[in-house]
DNA sequence: CTGAAAGCGCTTACAG
DNA sequence: CTGAAAGCGCTTACAG
């Protein structure tokens, strides 16, 4: 270990000296651009090889007008820092940059302040942009498109130019309530969150698409969106009850989470009195007694995925403007007929 | 919004040339450094606002070797992964880096990974390093060291070299302690990690102290250390119920969440046949029911004071090597007599 | 108080 | 196949 610190940060005007070629040279032979010969290259390589020599990235992106790094934008709201969802994507992305030598700098982004967002862009810090979240209303987007800053956007967007990476919600919602209704169930309830989001849409297109496929019909006095409270989560479900529903189907886990809580207070067992499932795993829905049924979707490869479109973006080529990944459906103790 | 790319990326040298004086006068206006003129600062600061000139940092980094980022380690372990705990601090580092200017990129390790955080260090792209967590063994910590890079970690450390950020596990869990025998809470059960985790030393101290300071002798009989499965937990939770225990402390929530399950399976019911207590918070067990008394750690407050103990010590100022942060006892149903 | 010049460590036309 | 030179956008002794 005393010989890693004992020469400090060699350049290539060292290794030009040291070996009497010229720093162009050097140059060609570790980004292998332009022509260069045989031996003089291997004679460079070897002895970067030997005296561990690594380019100073930041002065390579001065000289090409690039950083190597890219944003990657992580929900500021309080309420949403305890879900997995974003630290999973950000592993992913960590990945994929990291194998192509980009470091990733995140930025806190709530719907009322992009500040962060803004000054690392002023700031030339970063080559482009990965969005977590698209909003329907969405201001990162916005002052990204903007300022001509190369992005993709995990989620759905109805804007035809965000390149876009989301799991397929409408076909598993679809498939998750086909299987339930192929058992048997039929009194299927719907509870989801706010309308205006773009994934409340698709699941509720899903589950309808399942109905449709098999000629049936949709009940839509058992459907409830815009749940926005557990007060409002707790009356729901007491009027379910009393339509004397099968199943509950909910939007996301943390939705679910407060109607499980709701029907334990009122002592109604899961499944034998009422079926529960979600369109969203957690591993607090697994570890549930007993374990509930859901969808569940590979978060970190939606992370992994995007951060390469975003680069191949960076590269100048052509990426598909939205891209859908799949999901498993996990039957669990909680539809149990 | 059309003016806002009109004219883009300007340099120093085009104020310069527009004004008819130096970079370096320039430069100077800026930074702030340097005698210069009132009037001809002004002119140059009033220039830089009417046209939006934002520095490049990249070339500011590459003139004073410094890149205005700093690292921050993420867990790489999958099972980490879900705890709120690191997402949390991030946000916490990244408010206060940002306002600092200072912009933070993330690097994933896990105790045999690291390459990552050796790629970040090699290619210069920070100028710091905050280390989430520390380890009894801990690799990141050591390379940081032989590389002479400034770092500080979250967390607690034998190594005294090293600056670190902790909550005051010890006194929070004497705390608690203290007020739940003062309630007469007599045969409390301790189940734990790993012993070798320096946080469980932590709160098994505070155990003791509380036990030392009011007089009492600890049976070690109830003290269960390095649980590391659900099984492992039902176990010794079913001794403890033969035992005859009244309350069971659990030094993390994520053991808390186990414990409760199995008294769920068991029909035990809490606080009337046993209570229970998590040495950790976490909003799981707020929103059990019924709530689980636990401590309460400001998890944010401890990323924004590491940073800004970073960022002091980049200036070169000196900071203590041990910084602890305070605490919250949250009485709540679960204890109750 | 101000400026010319060198330098940070790389890349890349251009010329040979 | 190789090199001298200019340049990326800043900072900072040094000289005036």
């Amino acid at each position: 270990m005393g010989t890693i610190n004992s020469e400090k940060k060699i350049t290539i005007g060292d290794i030009a000296d040291a070996l009497g070629v010229s720093k162009t040279t050097v140059s060609r032979a570790i980004s292998g651009k332009g022509r260069i010969g045989g031996e003089t290259r291997d004679k460079i390589m070897q002895y970067i090889e030997e005296h561990n020599y690594r380019p100073n990235v930041i002065a390579k992106g001065l000289a090409t007008s690039r950083t190597y790094n890219i944003g990657l934008t992580m929900p500021g709201d309080y309420d949403l820092i305890d879900l997995p969802f974003f630290q999973k994507c950000m592993m992913g992305v960590s990945e994929m940059a990291s194998s192509m030598d980009y470091d990733v700098i995140i930025s806190m982004v709530s719907a009322n302040d992009i500040s962060q967002l803004e000054r690392m862009i002023n700031n030339h810090k970063v080559d482009g942009i990965i969005l977590t979240r698209t909003l329907v209303s969405d201001p990162p987007a916005e002052f990204l498109k903007e300022h001509d800053i190369p992005f993709v956007a995990i989620g759905t967007s109805s804007d035809k130019q965000i390149t876009q990476i989301d799991n397929d919600h409408r076909g598993a919602c679809k498939e998750l309530t086909s299987i339930l209704l192929s058992r048997g169930v039929g009194k299927m309830a719907l509870i989801g969150g706010n309308r205006s989001h773009v994934v409340t849409q698709k699941r509720l297109q899903g589950y309808f698409d399942a109905f449709v496929d098999r000629g049936m019909t949709v009940d839509n006095d058992l459907i409830y969106l815009d749940i926005e409270s557990k007060i409002m989560t707790d009356k729901i479900v007491e009027e379910l009850l009393d339509k004397k529903v099968e199943c509950i189907l909910c939007m996301d886990d943390s939705i679910c989470r407060n109607v499980l809580n709701k029907l334990k207070k009122s002592q109604i067992r899961v499944p034998q009195d009422v079926k529960i499932a979600s369109f969203y795993n957690s591993s607090m829905l697994e570890n549930n007694i007993p374990a509930i049924t859901s969808l569940q979707f590979d978060v970190m490869r939606l992370g992994v995925v995007s951060c390469r479109l975003l680069l191949e973006k960076l590269e100048g080529k052509e990426v598909p403007q939205r891209t859908l990944l799949g999901y498993e459906v996990s039957m669990k103790e909680s539809t149990q007929v």
